[in-house]
DNA sequence: GGTTCATACCTAGCAGCACAAGGTAGAGGA
DNA sequence: TCCTCTACCTTGTGCTGCTAGGTATGAACC
């Protein structure tokens, strides 16, 4: 499943804070617990995930701290902070009006074709 | 409420593609129509709404026609394609993929304990 | 007649961001 | 030795919403 990046733009954020809420997390393995959250539907690149850490650090939505893992290997620990819960919710209440809108398109609007129909 | 860019970018065009799956519109129309289904929280400017449907006419995903209001006033009447249609679907399934990423996000993340809860 | 508002369309310049592509580096296995 | 996976980073490009303008008509009000 290939997503557009405008939806991967709007949801990175709240996906990342969502993520981290739960617990820390570092870079590499936010890009693999997207992987499986989504079912392997979603695969972000590093080269998009970074530069939003970055980002997200920058706004003081996370803080960050650099860590060894057992093998030795260095790893930067991303933590949310309480601006970022406030942003995460915030982003969440922009997500509901904007399904709530497209929820009724799609349920006022007569079922569209498939793909494979269209095709067909 | 403030609608972040990156997520009118991601739901303007399924926004725009339901809408005129629903029956024929004219621009201006389209722009009344977000706010009422939104019920007033989201408002589209028309600086972002005229080029989308240019693109969106572009890619062949409408066509258009210029027509007349009773009131003498000309007007761009836009309808959707067989292949909007099916860049409809395309994207509805792509938003149902990210929404049933983020509904996990959201629902395992600690929230705060009910009354109920504290007392049981 | 003049002013203001709503309707109705359009465009240019700017800023932000995903993505592709590339780089650095260590660990483990064939 | 070479390849793969892990783990981080940056640059250049292209797309797109937003701000801020412009054009034009009709209706309401003074």
């Amino acid at each position: 499943m290939r997503i557009d990046k405008d939806l991967v733009a709007a949801s990175a954020t709240p996906l990342v804070l969502g993520i981290l809420a739960d617990g820390d997390l570092y870079g590499y393995a936010i890009l693999k617990r997207v992987g499986e959250l989504s079912g392997g539907r979603m695969q972000w690149t590093d080269g998009m995930l970074y530069p939003l850490l970055h980002r997200l650090e920058r706004l003081g939505h996370v803080s960050s701290s650099w860590g060894t893992s057992e093998a030795g290997r260095r790893r930067k620990h991303y933590a949310i902070t309480a601006t970022g819960r406030a942003a995460l919710a915030d982003r969440h209440a922009q997500w509901s009006v904007v399904a709530d809108t497209l929820r009724q398109v799609w349920e006022s609007a007569p079922r569209p074709a498939t793909v494979a129909e269209v095709w067909a």
